[in-house]
RNA sequence: GUCGCUGUGGCGAAAUGGCAGACGCAUUGGACUUAAAAUCCAAGGACCCGUGAUAGGGUCGUGUGGGUUCGACUCCCACCAGCGACACCA
């Protein structure tokens, strides 16, 4: 037992912290601690394939925060679950024909046995899946909150559908006109809508999920085709959540991502009236449009409508109207990929009808083309090609006048010539010209001008736009929470177009048992092979279907954070004091794929909680920290095709060439990938060097937010480290477990004074600020230094271990226990650096003569600048290279460095 | 195309206005050993001058070019490369 053996030790201390729940956390925080901590992993989709490295970097620098935070006193939430609602566990049950829940226990328990296998400190008991029945209940009845509330927009906050006021002629056509009214209104709403629908997965997708025309997962074509679908109101946050962004301790990086995804942009609404050709009204026909450039209205030139807006067919003219029709037809069977793809060239046809300009009264040609979206903005735009690069494309390719009516500030002869002439687009801010009244007026006042006058003479007003759109939430799925609605049948067995909610205290809503679960390539959903039993529902004598849809995988993960506070309430989805207590959640560690999506989503739920007044905070998450990607080594040929591991063999200098072809092939960082064969499996590293080495080399590679090549070498490296620590302390010789010889019950000499304090200050920080890598660097300095002395004090021992024991806990116990100790180390006092001990009598200055270091003078601490001036000139080198030169002047930073700035 | 991040020894990195390369890997040398492994100790940016060899000294050096400063890896401007996200949102 004498050897550091992670193999022996790593299990017992996992089995001793499970049996004395040593990291059980209490329901409130302890009233006599220094304070509650919430810290939070984003929990794992357990796939069949296990852990990989990217797991453990974020788990494991929570987990040292955590333990040390619980040795500072504070009172530490730190639970873990698993996101186990989703397609690949249904791909899975469809390829294995088992039941995707006998699949998804099975995961689970796998990567469970993963996860104690590194020995983090979760309170297991908190353990949860969104797919257990007593979760998923709780998200049915969070949607039913959603399906309950209305957007206030004067409160501008949620409210009970019942506050919301119906108009008195609504009321007056009856009670199921007020219902479909209140409908309307909800934030969890159906609609007929185009969606993304994905033949090959049997669903439909969320915007979100669409990546090039592609599903997200699996990568099949997508069409677009119109589905009534549930919808979440989101775009009724969109300002809150973006103006509360500002409340949040995270990266600015993430913060604009989400700040463009809810793409923010101010403008004007303008009504432009149709006419024909000859001037004559269409009607009373108008068309509205957006624009963020209301003080370019003198440069429209044209107009151009979205195939799918509504007025399309009514303002075509007889001789358009084939080419109208044509295009539009073309355009709803393109998807979004192809409308946006290739050479980009835009398209559109002439629909004859004109518009009138309300600042020039001119009439102006109104197109259809699909470069315009019908889901943004008004589904029309003012083209102005002098200032909008996509209109000037357009104008170029239709010969489509081109007037110029802002100048840029600066620019060269030429430059401006350019833009005047119409060769070149100018979209920046100016001063606007050619615009009568407008003259002379910068790009914003002129903004502001223009809206003034449109809204005095009714013709448009100020307006504000979203990129957000409302958040797609039903899937044709069986493996996901089923909808907790009726829909009302006639007596002919056919919905009569009334829903309601299932009563909450008949939640949960369990999914059926089916036989077969196959997407069918329609849309209709599985769930509606179900037995009539669980189809069927008679409520209040009344006869009702149950929806079918089934909620995405992201419904889970938007609350799971409050459950873990509170995992076994059962008459409430969170407990209200206990809330209280923990939120908000203090530090919440994952992967930047969820930057817009998860974080979005789970925040817009947060809000329409905190709204209906069931959480305490208006954010689920102070500080955010997203983990970098984990790379591996991979191998390129002079064709530049990646090769796969097994096939490269290295040579002792270091040079990589193909085992067959012998070519000298170039070795560069890579993703991790199957087809690569370089893959890095934490188990078989846990295996080979411990969960210790493994959990010490994810920290110690670099910074948390750096992405970085994994290297097996590397964790031998800190392995190495283990082993010196093990062995300065214990004596490795032995049979028995004692300790080293070297290490003796004395005081610290001076010298191991400040090595001692210096590292726990420098420890202390690091971790607080998460610079785990160079924590670990100053414990192997001080590692390095102890070996060295043949007198090593125990209490400098002592120190070391618990510095340790965040980073290495299975050894840090090991030694803990070795050097007497009969308790866990867990919640052991977390050591102080002691400011006198880290004093030193003397510092070696270095000495500048203009920047440049020529000496290095030791110096006594706390010396004043005409010491210090003194002192250095003193020095033999200094004195010689200052000897005949004028000096300009000396710069001094007191006990850190002097600088003489002489004249050549 | 737009936005963001990154660029430092053979490799992973440290230093965020004050001694560039802490710490680790790999490498080299030494001690221990019959030998090897393991362990322990030590060396190391490049080039030049100097010496018998040491010691010592100089110039250059943090992607490239400019700037600010007594002093720049660090701040500012422009550019290049790699990675990532978004991509006709008017």
């Amino acid at each position: 037992m004498p050897r550091y053996n992670p193999a022996d030790i790593e299990p017992k201390w996992q089995s001793y912290w499970e049996q004395n729940k040593t990291f059980r956390c209490p329901e409130l925080p302890d009233p006599n601690g220094k304070g509650k901590l919430y810290v939070l992993d984003m929990f794992p989709y357990p796939s069949g394939a296990g852990l990989h490295v990217g797991h453990p970097e974020g788990y494991t620098a929570t987990d040292i925060y955590c333990r040390y935070w619980r040795m500072q006193g504070k009172t530490v939430l730190h639970p873990m679950g698993y996101d186990a609602f989703g397609l690949p566990a249904e791909e899975y049950a469809i390829r294995t024909n088992t039941p995707p829940r006998q699949s998804t226990e099975a995961n689970i328990a796998n990567f469970t046995r993963q996860l104690k296998m590194l020995g983090f400190s979760y309170d297991w008991d908190r353990c949860l899946a969104t797919t257990d029945v007593d979760y998923f209940r709780w998200t049915q009845w969070i949607f039913l909150i959603l399906f309950d509330t209305w957007y206030d927009p004067k409160a501008r906050k949620g409210r009970p559908i019942s506050e919301m006021p119906i108009p008195e002629d609504v009321i007056a056509k009856g009670p199921e006109q007020v219902a479909s009214y209140k409908d309307r209104f909800r934030l969890a709403y159906q609609d007929d809508a185009l969606v993304n629908w994905c033949p090959a997965l049997g669903t439909v997708l969320a915007n979100e999920e669409v990546i090039d025309g592609k599903s997200e997962r699996g990568d099949h074509p997508v069409q677009r085709i119109p589905l009534r679908q549930w919808m979440l109101r989101i775009t009724a946050y969109a300002d809150r959540l973006l103006a509360d962004l500002d409340l949040l301790d995270w990266s600015t990086g993430i913060k604009k991502l989400q700040a463009d995804w809810i793409g923010k942009s101010t403008g004007a609404e303008v009504d432009f009236k149709v006419s024909c050709k000859n001037g004559t009204a269409l009607g009373e026909e108008s068309i509205r449009v957006y624009t963020t450039r209301p003080d370019t209205l003198y440069g429209a030139t044209y107009m151009v409508v979205a195939p799918e807006h509504p007025l399309v067919h009514r303002i075509t003219s007889a001789e358009q109207s084939k080419v109208v029709e044509e295009y539009c037809k073309a355009a709803s069977f393109k998807s979004d990929r192809d409308r946006t793809e290739g050479d980009k060239q835009k398209s559109g046809v002439f629909t004859g009808a004109y518009a009138i300009n309300p600042m020039t009264q001119k009439p102006i040609p109104v197109w259809v083309a699909d470069y315009v979206l019908g889901n943004y903005g008004t589904g029309a735009i003012m083209a102005v090609p002098a200032h909008d690069i996509r209109d000037y494309e357009f104008a170029l390719k239709y010969d489509l006048p081109i007037v110029q009516v802002v100048e840029p500030i600066q620019g060269t002869p030429q430059e401006l010539e350019e833009i005047r002439s119409g060769k070149v687009c100018f979209a920046g801010e100016g001063i606007a010209i050619a615009g009568r009244e407008l003259n002379g007026l910068s790009t914003k006042d002129a903004k502001a001008k223009v809206i003034e006058s449109l809204e005095r003479t009714g013709l448009g007003r100020g307006a504000v736009n979203y990129k957000l759109r409302d958040w797609l939430f039903s899937r044709q799925r069986f493996w996901g929470e089923p909808f907790p609605i009726l829909h009302e049948l006639r007596e002919d067995g056919q919905p009569n177009g009334q829903i309601r909610a299932v009563p909450m205290s008949h939640l949960p809503v369990d999914l059926p048992h089916l036989e077969d679960y196959k997407p069918h390539g329609r849309p209709e959903p599985p769930l509606g092979k179900a037995d009539a039993s669980w189809l069927y529902v008679e409520l209040d004598g009344k006869r009702y279907r149950r929806e079918t849809n089934t909620m995405p995988q992201w419904a889970g993960s938007c609350w799971y954070y409050l459950r873990f506070i509170s995992p076994k309430c059962s008459d409430a989805f969170v407990d209200r004091q206990q809330e209280a207590a923990w939120m908000p959640v203090d530090l919440y560690i994952g992967g930047a794929e969820h930057a817009v999506l998860h974080l979005l989503y789970a925040r817009f739920w947060h809000k329409v909680l905190h709204d209906r007044g069931y959480v305490t905070h208006p954010e689920p998450f102070q500080k955010l920290v997203n983990q970098g990607m984990i790379l591996s080594y991979a191998f390129k040929d002079h064709r530049g095709a990646l090769v796969s591991v097994d096939l490269v063999e290295e040579d002792q200098d270091g040079n990589a060439k193909h085992r067959q072809t012998g070519e000298t092939l170039q070795r560069i960082v890579a993703k991790m990938s199957k087809a690569l064969k370089n893959v890095v499996d934490p188990e078989i590293v846990v295996k080979e060097y411990g969960a210790d080495a493994l959990r010490l080399y994810e920290m110690f590679m670099g910074p948390l937010e750096a992405t970085k090549p994994w290297s097996m070498q590397g964790v031998n490296g800190v392995r190495n480290f283990l082993d010196r620590a093990w062995r300065l302390i214990v004596d490795s010789k032995s049979e028995q477990m004692q300790l080293n010889d070297s290490v003796k019950e004395v005081e610290p000499t001076a010298e191991q004074d400040r090595v001692i304090h210096s590292t726990i200050a420098a420890v202390t920080q690091d971790i607080e600020n998460l610079s785990f890598n160079t924590a670990i660097a100053r414990m192997m300095e001080f590692v390095n230094h102890f070996t060295k002395e043949t007198i090593r004090p125990r209490s400098a021992m002592e120190t070391l271990t618990l510095l340790l024991g965040p980073f290495a806990p299975h050894l840090a116990e090991e030694l803990w226990h070795a050097l007497g100790h009969k308790e866990s180390l867990a919640y052991a006092p977390w050591p102080k650096a002691i400011e006198e001990k880290l004093r030193v009598a003397s510092v070696e200055i270095p000495v500048q003569v203009n920047g440049k270091v020529r000496a290095k003078v030791s110096m006594p601490v706390g010396i004043d600048d005409q010491a210090t001036e003194r002192l250095a000139r003193e020095n033999d080198r200094v004195s010689e290279l200052l000897v005949a030169k004028e000096l300009v002047k000396v710069v001094i930073v007191p006990g850190k460095m002097i600088n003489f700035v002489v004249k050549p």
